[in-house]
RNA sequence: GCGGGCGUGGCGGAAUUGGCAAACGCGCCAGACUUAGGAUCUGGUGGAGCGAUCCCUGCAGGUUCAAAUCCUGUCGCCCGCACCA
């Protein structure tokens, strides 16, 4: 054996071996039980930085450690390869997208290979890849079949820097989710998902989804923003509806005016022909300049311009004016909302500055009639100048004006959500082609699964022009009709990548499948993802399309689960002088020259050990030196072990003090390790138990008495705690005890109850709550023999200091305290 | 503004159910071995004090025999949402 541990050359060696043998390559077998680990995918940028590192080892941890109980476990990776650097690059350096990307992925696989992941490779997918994207454009001819794709003419998000729209998901502060750009708003028609259609069920299921960490649903929650209340028909002077939603509408008798968005179209009805037209298109058109980030920011001076109409409230036949202003929204509700002052904040702003009479319609119970200061928005109050209303509270007052609105037929109860439809559609070449054609005869015409995938042209000139560069392919726009035969034209823009990324890990379940997306019966033994590990920056997007898509599955009959992953651990950020590490920054730490410098299983070994896995670790160039040394010391312990001889003895019946405590330490930790990684996912701690049985075993090795057979106990037990963590250093070990076989093909080991057993234990004896001294003890004593004892103690009266024992508080195993006054 | 999270030695962190604060590691100090040490091993390392002791989990209160942990208030940092009617 080498007396010194060589990194490089032992990972090398295994990586190659375990690759050879198919050792993680996974089948069906009912006889396990299944276990579906997935981190999330990469974009193939090229190069590997330690966000991966960290993502990938906490999952390698979980996949070799439940394989090594028995689980079938499937540990798949694959790339998320649509994506604008591609075609960046190809605008910039005059290279395709297609073997650009290729190329990458060929590096980045190398790169994550030298890392030693259990994954079974023969599952590999790429999103760029014909076999892959034919089922992402075969799932959108089924979501259009289902009336869950359709077209639109929007007012959408533009990123002139991107050149393409953008989901609302993708609009960060304003601006562009990847670049950074201001986002823009451009009318358009593009296509969209009908994700509002399962609005409810996905803020319903986040009950369903105990294992996903709070702050995730409660975002998702956020962003789903479902809000009740009754949509009500107010009325112009002309007899046209303007329906407004309200939450307030117990307020209705509140309402001194009526706002409408810009773009409304009553707007322009009401004021063709009159000496408002001009002024109003004119502030149309001020606040359509508005940035996104302006119009939606709550700083935004609010203004506004009566627009000569009158509408009716419908409860109270009162006649307000009808106003435009630059705080509402067209998009959410109707566009249209009732003004009451009295009991909105911004709508007192509002008033306040263009004089709208203020009335106040609910009041605290001890109201003493004084005058608003600010809008009252409590919801704890008694209506007052509400008609018949008056009296009730605002709960009951709301219940019953709904009623009543809905009994006049001028009022209906709804649910609102903040959720917007998914906008699909990207101006862009890298992406899956939507699978449409217009026809000139037929029209609109979604292709039939004979005619996918449709293939990406590679006659294309890249010019970031502001259109999809599919356009100046002289090949791809005239094709067939499916329907007809006859001329049609194709749809020109790509999907969004997030909608290749929303259905992979069911690809993974059937990786090569010809046939099918993948096979029902494949993804009803795999599915849902028992374990999905990412970053929590796709809280929203990724973690709610995915959502989404499997619900649409599960209503197709293609799977049974309806929710993807059953539970999900977000990882925090690797950070390196206190921020994120990034190119822009200079801050970066290259996993390849780690790798090279002290090899992977140091690496993953820091990774796991410097923070708990949800919380921001700090990068260290020292304490990875340190997890160097541990393995270093691991090594020359077995080289020692290994001179020793004996190891194969059988434990003897006898047993002496020096035996009794590193066994009690090497139970204590493998007990340790198995809740940390199985139940409580704190991989830090479960690293330091088994370094403080190193010590314990160190220690043991300095007693003179023979002991290969407690020893080979712990050489053996000790690879397999460590084996998840740095699966290299623990194979060779294991090899060089004497074994054939691979050490991650071992049985998990169980520890013994009754080594843990101590004879006597050290408690804390407190007088007040402080302590006075430590005694050791039998470590059996129950709580009146505790305390007995403590009283027959010499020092019992000094430590009471003169003072009287009120009363004796024994808590087995830890403590005596003892209460004077 | 609303919602969520976090504040513990010089640093990363531990303390699983309210029960001995600081496990484990990094760094630092001293020593051993050594031609040498950025290897290895041994010991020390929250603060004050010669000392017995006292103080210490952002800050101020409270509950409790007992609080890093629970409650109230407050300060600071991070994340998400933000004119959503």
């Amino acid at each position: 054996m080498e007396r010194k541990y060589d990194a490089t050359a032992i990972e090398s060696k295994w990586q190659k071996d375990w690759e050879y043998k198919g050792l993680h390559s996974v089948k069906k077998d009912t006889d396990k039980e299944k276990f579906y680990l997935l981190e999330m995918f990469p974009y193939p940028s090229g190069k590997l930085h330690m966000g991966h590192v960290r993502n990938y080892s906490i999952g390698d941890v979980m996949a070799r450690y439940f394989t090594m109980n028995g689980k079938n476990v499937l540990h798949p990776m694959g790339w998320d390869a649509f994506g604008l650097p591609a075609e960046n690059a190809a605008i910039q350096h005059g290279v395709h997208p297609d073997p650009w990307t290729r190329d990458n992925i060929n590096n980045m696989r190398e790169q994550l290979k030298t890392l030693g992941i259990s994954y079974d490779w023969s599952r590999e997918e790429g999103t760029c890849l014909p076999e892959y994207y034919k089922w992402t454009q075969w799932i959108f001819t089924q979501f259009y079949k289902r009336g869950l794709a359709y077209k639109k003419k929007a007012a959408v998000n533009w990123c002139p820097s991107c050149s393409t729209v953008l989901a609302n998901e993708q609009v960060v502060d304003g601006c562009c989710e990847r670049c950074d750009s201001l986002v823009e708003k451009k009318d358009l028609e593009q296509w969209f998902f009908r994700i509002t259609d399962y609005a409810q069920r996905l803020l319903d299921d986040l009950d369903k989804l105990p294992g996903w960490p709070d702050k995730v649903k409660t975002m998702q929650e956020n962003w789903i923003g479902r809000s009740e209340g009754v949509q009500l028909e107010f009325r112009t002077e002309a007899g046209d509806a303007v329906p407004v939603f309200t939450t307030r509408h117990d307020t209705v008798f509140g309402v001194t005016y009526m706002v409408l968005a810009p773009e409304h179209p009553m707007v322009n009805k009401l004021t063709a022909g009159t000496e408002y037209e001009q002024p109003v298109k004119e502030f149309q058109k001020k606040v359509s300049q508005l940035s996104f980030i302006d119009r939606t920011s709550s700083d935004l001076e609010k203004e506004g311009m009566f627009i000569g109409a009158y509408a009716i409230n419908p409860m109270t036949e009162e006649k307000v004016p009808i106003w435009i202003t630059n705080y509402v929204l067209y998009e959410y509700g109707t566009g249209a909302v009732m003004g009451v002052p009295a009991h909105d904040q911004r709508d007192y702003d509002f008033a306040k500055k263009y004089g709208h009479q203020i009335k106040r319609v609910v009041a605290p119970k001890d109201w003493d009639g004084s005058e608003l200061t600010e809008a009252f928005e409590s919801y704890d109050g008694i209506m007052v100048n509400s008609g018949k209303y008056n009296g009730l509270s605002v709960t009951e007052a709301k219940v019953a004006m709904a009623e009543d609105m809905e009994a006049k037929q001028i009022g209906k109860r709804v649910v609102n959500y903040r959720l917007r439809d998914w906008l699909i559609s990207r101006q862009r070449y890298w992406g899956a082609p939507i699978p449409i054609v217009y026809c000139d005869t037929c029209g609109e015409q979604v292709l039939p699964l004979d005619r996918l995938p449709v293939l990406l042209p590679t006659d294309v000139e890249f010019r970031p022009t502001g259109e999809s560069p599919l356009k100046t392919s002289p090949t791809f726009r005239d094709t067939t009709c499916p329907k007809c035969g006859g001329h049609a034209v194709r749809e020109m823009d790509t999907m969004d990548t997030f909608v290749c990324s929303s259905w992979y890990f069911l690809r993974f379940t059937d990786a090569h499948n010809p046939q099918e997306a993948f096979s029902k019966d494949a993804a009803n033994y795999w599915m849902p993802v028992d374990q999905y590990i990412g970053g929590v920056e796709h809280a929203i997007l990724h973690l709610m399309y995915a959502r989404f898509f499997m619900k649409v599955f599960h209503d197709m009959g293609l799977v049974e689960a309806d929710e993807p992953f059953t539970n999900l651990l977000t990882q925090g950020m690797v950070l390196k002088d206190g921020s994120k590490m990034s190119k822009s920054k200079g801050n970066t730490v290259s996993p390849e020259e780690i790798i090279a410098r002290f090899g992977a299983d140091t690496a993953r070994l820091f990774i796991l050990f410097a923070a708990p896995p949800e919380r921001d670790l700090e990068w260290n160039d020292a304490a990875v030196e340190g997890c160097s040394r541990f393995l270093s010391r691991i090594w020359r312990m077995y080289v020692q072990m290994i001179d020793m001889g004996g190891l194969d003895e059988a434990l003897p019946a006898e047993l002496n003090e020096a035996d009794k405590n590193v066994r009690r330490a090497l139970h204590g930790t493998i007990k340790k390790v198995s809740e940390d990684i199985a139940v409580r996912r704190q991989f830090n701690t479960a690293i330091s138990s088994i370094m403080e049985a190193v010590n314990a075993i160190y220690d043991y090795l300095d007693t003179p008495a023979p002991k290969g057979a407690v020893l080979g106990e712990a050489a053996r037990a000790m690879l397999l705690l460590l084996a998840p963590f740095a699966p290299h250093i623990t194979e060779e070990l294991w090899h060089e005890l004497g074994n054939q076989d691979s050490v991650h093909e071992q049985q998990w080991p169980d520890y013994d109850e009754a080594a843990l057993v101590r004879d006597s234990i050290e408690i804390a004896v407190q007088v007040n709550g402080k302590i006075r001294s430590r005694i050791e003890i039998p470590a059996n004593l129950g709580r009146e023999e505790m305390e007995k004892l403590v009283k027959g103690l010499p020092q019992y009266t000094e430590w009471l200091g003169g003072k009287a024992a009120i009363k004796t508080i024994a808590i087995p195993g830890k403590l005596v305290n003892i209460v004077v006054k």
